[in-house]
RNA sequence: GGGCGGCUAGCUCAGUUGGUUAGAGCGCUACGUUCACACCGUAGAGGUCACAGGUUCGAAUCCUGUGCCGCCCA
């Protein structure tokens, strides 16, 4: 029989799993009747880019999940695809379109533009789609989704259309974040800020016709006084002095609760209050009354004149007390221009320049307007003073510039209605979020019922199916359409009509003459994502899918979208449906840098995964995944370069993160990072991404081939069949057979727990210690005896077979390579044999992949407490004689003497462990019975209530043996006086469950007996020490 | 401003309903390589569980407050 290299080889295993996979399509699921199901819908990727560490984490947890269902029976399907991710996805093609031919869209044209994108997805996709196969993603391929695509197309058309024909999508203005380059409205979540130098420009707007004693003027204050261009009012507080009394209030609490540095900062604040009520006061009072009357001001520039209106968003407290308004450019200003009914004026063109509402500034850029209007002002005589000032300015993540706010007509669903089941879904508990505290965010979002703007002005997504047609009457529109039912009609509000269909088009142009206009937007990406979970299944289509696999089983997903995704599918499941999208919804966590900083592109902070699986392997990255999953909100990944020179990590930190080129800190020689472009850059080789976290995976791996590697060295005589110590007389185990009969019971049993519970870092860290610990550290030792023994020698390698297949399956759904790989040697050396678990496939042979075969079962009645517990004293001993082994440099070939003595229940179990002592800790033990004496030169410790004596003729080092034994006997006099101290009290011994009492008591009655020997052995140690001590000087 | 987290060994993190003498991996120290595995073995050192109060017989764990860090929503 061949042996297996002393190496696991990630790649190579890679390979031939990949093909056994998918040349059998173990993945594919069709529709069946009767079976349990397990349904998930891939959080789908965008397009945008390659994926990272976030992704290959989120893809893992659910391949351990469908894994773990598909070896349970399950009828298990995962349906893969990815988003178009709209405007991210343009936005990357435009800026490379401008990079590298400097041209915009609308040299290039729609059409085109296009065009290119769908090739920078088909390029995208075919990549993201490699790294999923790479991680080992168990997706049905044959199901692959894109949200653009045919199929999700129709969904998209079909539930756009019920919510238009229910009349809840409507057309409304709205204040955006409009991008001037893009020449679209962007999300918040598509924004950054940055903080920039800026001025605080302070304007005297007259007043007009000023009564004798009024205020001739008011002053406000702006960072971007062109917007004054757009203003429509100037703001004073309704209510000045009582304003001011509030915020006096509030800060003389604070000043009560506040140290005395905080309270100095305080105190001028209160002063400041008191001198503006003062001065100020009573002309904001004068002001107040003003607007309350009706009073206007005139806007400079343009001499237009403006109301002066009562309203709180005035802050008294701050600069004159009165704030310009201008409704369509600035949020706050919109919500007053709302409340005071204020004319709204957009002053800019949809490219960012100025329109005709700006008189003469009509055509400039923002930054030429600002100029402009700051010196005419000053040549005005009106502007009366200039502040520097820092500034947060919000500016678009796609394409870099700053946002401006403009009022535009979007479209708008209503969620007022189409909300509540969904918020009921979640309180009522028909799905299920976990962690359990993120069903807060879910609940406190969707409670509000914000209406959902889903209008895009982009070129890349489902183009708006709503046409508009002006001039026509109602009976016109019914005699056109014939009364088609995917046919809806409402009123446009000024005198037309707005169509929409489920068709692909309305297939005319006109009606009765008139034109019929196509709105030119696309829908929110956000509108298709949320179809997701049915359109993949098919849906509106009555598929077999969709009866089959519909409602899905669990949601994986990150935190960050489950207000934009999860609440939204969860509304359009039951609305389109009629039932919830999925049952569970598990939010795993977020993976940052090493500054605790979000990993993206834009700061290269980032890891490919194909980085780790090419290094460590697609196992070492699942398994550190997987590891890290806990309920925690994020981790923390430090990552490193790995030069490809010589192998050395460098720390991949602020100063390197975003170079092209990195030159090795050990062997000087260059490399390139992602962001290499320069042809003598790319010549250079590739430093990976990587981190050490996952290097424990990558040598778990090679352990368990290790495992196997010695495992199958020692089959060539195995020839039975069916595996099944359960079926040998009870009496005949081995009690290190029985103990591990137990654990793997008991560990089978605790991975479905975790499992079930989505404790995934427990399931890992589970299976870790069982497989290195207790199989490899442990029963392999033991084994190596029995297998040298013809007698025992079949039951062991029985046993190792149990061991190692078991552990093998319980492995496959974290790491499913390397536990295929070794599975496939199993088939090869030992294709027969059978586990209880197998009992169903007796007939037919071992399933041809680990991937199908049967998740462990071991029977409950394998796990036996009393053994388990027993056999962990065993291993105490074990260790206290290495303890001393180590300590006194004893060489690991030589046998020590070591004689045992202890309560009789536990000495007695020690006789079938003999050997055990032998191979484990190199010692040849015997047992003192009665009163007989150690050997009187035996060193001794204790362990588990038994005293341990190790006979060291030769014990070298007396002072070392008696240090440690002075401060262990230290250790256990400072327990035992905290121990007596806890007894003694009345209140404990009174209120303390009487288990956790009489744990106490047990506790300290073995710390005194060990303390007793303890001391005893110290004064023999230190009268050898003396012994020894006299003789060196004579 | 509102909400949600985090702060435990040098680093990254466990610690499931309060009952330990607080754990793991990596790193570190010492010893060990024909005999499955140096991607290994054996042993060791290393912690005032952020801070301050409180509840309790008992707190890393529960409560209140403070500090620093992060995220989400305004």
């Amino acid at each position: 029989m061949q042996e297996l290299p002393k190496q696991y080889d990630h790649l190579a295993a890679q390979a031939r799993c990949r093909e056994i996979w998918d040349s059998n399509r173990l993945w594919h699921a069709e529709p069946e009747a009767g079976r349990d199901v397990f349904s998930i819908v891939i959080p789908p990727p965008n397009v945008t880019g390659a994926l990272h560490l976030g992704h290959a984490l989120n893809s893992t947890l659910q391949d351990v999940l469908v894994r773990w269902k598909r070896m349970n029976g399950f009828l298990t399907l995962w349906i893969p695809g990815t988003d178009h991710a709209g405007i991210a996805t343009q936005a990357v093609v435009e800026r490379r379109l401008l990079e590298e031919e400097k041209l915009s869209r609308h040299d290039l044209g729609q059409e085109k533009l296009v065009a290119r994108i769908w090739k920078w997805k088909e390029q995208y996709e075919k990549r993201i789609l490699e790294q999923l196969r790479d991680l080992g993603a168990s997706c049905d391929w044959d199901r692959l989704r894109f949200t653009l695509d045919k199929t999700c197309a129709l969904a998209v058309r079909e539930a756009f259309f019920r919510l238009f024909r229910a009349g809840l999508v409507r057309r409304g203005k709205r204040l955006v974040n409009w991008d001037t380059f893009l020449q679209t409205a962007v999300s918040d979540d598509e924004l950054f800020h940055e903080t920039v130098k800026g001025h605080f420009w302070h304007i005297r707007y007259d007043v007009i016709d000023p009564k004798p004693g009024e205020p001739t003027s008011v002053t406000v204050a702006t960072t971007r006084p062109e917007t004054l261009l757009g203003d429509t009012a100037v703001a004073v507080h309704p209510f000045p002095a009582r304003a001011l009394s509030r915020t006096e209030q509030i800060l003389q609490e604070k000043r009560a609760a506040a140290n005395s540095k905080e309270g100095d900062e305080i105190d001028a604040s209160i002063e400041d209050l008191a001198l503006r009520r003062r001065d100020l006061l009573p002309v904001l009072e004068q002001l107040a009354a003003m607007a309350s009357d009706g009073r206007r001001v005139r806007l400079p520039l343009l001499n237009r004149t403006i109301p002066l209106v009562a309203d709180e968003w005035a802050k008294p407290e701050l600069g004159s007390g009165c704030v310009k308004i201008t409704p369509a450019h600035d949020s706050n200003d919109y919500e007053v221009g709302l409340r005071q009914k204020l004319p709204m004026i957009n002053i800019l063109n949809p490219d960012g320049t100025l329109s005709a509402e700006a008189g003469p500034y009509s055509g400039l850029q923002i930054m030429k307007a600002r100029t402009r209007v700051v010196n005419d002002l000053e040549a005005a005589g009106q502007l009366v003073q200039v502040e520097d000032r820092e500034i947060e300015i919000a500016h678009s993540d796609r394409s870099k510039t700053p946002i401006e706010p403009y009022l535009a007509d979007q479209w708008f669903i209503r969620m007022e209605k189409i909300a509540q089941p969904a918020l009921d879904a979640v309180r009522g508990g028909d799905v299920r979020i976990s962690p359990q505290r993120y069903a807060k965010s879910y609940l406190d979002w969707l409670g509000e019922k914000r209406d959902w703007p889903v209008s895009r002005q982009l070129w890349w997504g489902h183009r708006i199916p709503i046409w508009q047609v002006k001039h026509v009457s109602e009976s016109q529109l019914h005699n056109h359409f014939q009364d088609a039912k995917d046919i809806a009609w409402h009123e446009d509000g000024e005198g037309g009509w707005f169509i929409s269909t489920s068709r692909e088009s309305l297939e005319c142009d006109e009606i009765n003459g008139q034109p019929l206009l196509r709105d030119p937007d696309v829908l929110d990406t956000w509108f298709s994502s949320a179809l997701w979970p049915h359109s993949t299944l098919g849906w509106p289509l009555d598929t077999p899918e969709l009866e089959c696999f519909y409602p899905t089983t669990v949601l994986v997903t990150s935190r960050d979208i489950i207000t934009l995704w999860v609440a939204r599918m969860v509304i359009m499941g039951i609305a389109d449906t009629g039932s919830i999208p999925f049952r569970d919804v598990y939010i795993h966590p977020k993976i940052l840098d090493r500054y605790g900083e979000t990993m993206s592109k834009s700061k290269g902070n980032g890891v490919d995964p194909v980085d780790v699986i090419e290094s460590l392997g697609a196992d070492a990255l699942r398994f550190a995944l997987v590891s890290m999953s806990t309920e925690t909100q994020d981790v923390r990944m430090p990552v490193d370069f790995q030069c490809p020179h010589c192998g050395v990590l460098l720390e991949q930190n602020y100063k390197n993160r975003l170079l092209a080129r990195i030159d090795c800190r050990a062997c000087g020689k260059p490399f390139r990072t992602q962001w290499a472009s320069l042809p003598e850059d790319l010549e250079l080789p590739r430093g990976r991404a990587v981190s050490e976290r996952f290097e424990s995976g990558r040598n778990f791996s090679n352990k368990l081939w290790n495992a196997t590697r010695f495992v199958l060295m020692n089959l060539e005589d195995w020839n039975a069949t069916a595996i099944d110590p359960a079926a040998v007389d009870q009496e005949q185990i081995p009690l290190e057979d029985r103990w591990f009969m137990s654990r793997l019971a008991s560990v089978s049993v605790e991975a479905s727990e975790a499992l079930d519970s989505y404790q995934f870092s427990e399931l890992a860290k589970l299976l870790y210690e069982f497989a290195w610990n207790e199989f490899c550290s442990t029963y392999l030792e033991l084994a190596k005896g029995r297998l040298a023994n013809p007698s025992t020698r079949v039951a062991a390698q029985s046993m190792l077979i149990l061991g190692l297949d078991t552990i093998v399956r319980l492995l496959h759904p974290i790491m499913p390579f390397v536990t295929e790989e070794i599975w496939q040697h199993l088939r090869e050396r030992v294709g027969a044999r059978r586990m209880p678990w197998d009992v169903e496939t007796d007939s037919s042979p071992l399933p041809l992949s680990v991937m199908v075969a049967p998740y462990p079962k071991p029977a409950i009645a394998w796990i036996d407490r009393i053994t388990e517990k027993r056999f962990t004293v065993f291993l105490l001993v074990v260790s206290a004689i290495r303890e001393v082994r180590s300590r006194q440099n004893v060489p690991p070939k030589s046998s020590l003497k070591v004689q045992l003595r202890g309560p009789l229940d536990q000495i007695a179990l020690f006789s079938p462990l003999i050997d055990c002592f032998e191979a484990m800790a190199g010692a040849r033990v015997s047992i003192l019975v009665g009163d007989s004496a150690p050997t009187p030169t035996a060193t001794i410790v204790f362990a588990a209530g038994c005293e341990v004596f190790i006979d060291l003729a030769d014990l070298v080092d007396v002072g070392a043996d008696l240090k440690k034994a002075i401060k262990e006997n230290e250790k256990l006099t400072e327990l035992i006086a905290a121990k007596k101290k806890k007894l003694d009290d009345a209140s404990f011994t009174s209120k303390a469950p009487e288990s956790v009492v009489s744990k106490e008591r047990e506790q300290l009655a073995d710390l005194e007996r060990r303390l007793q020997k303890g001391l005893q052995s110290q004064v023999s140690l230190e009268n050898r020490q003396r012994e020894t001590a006299s003789k060196e000087t004579p």
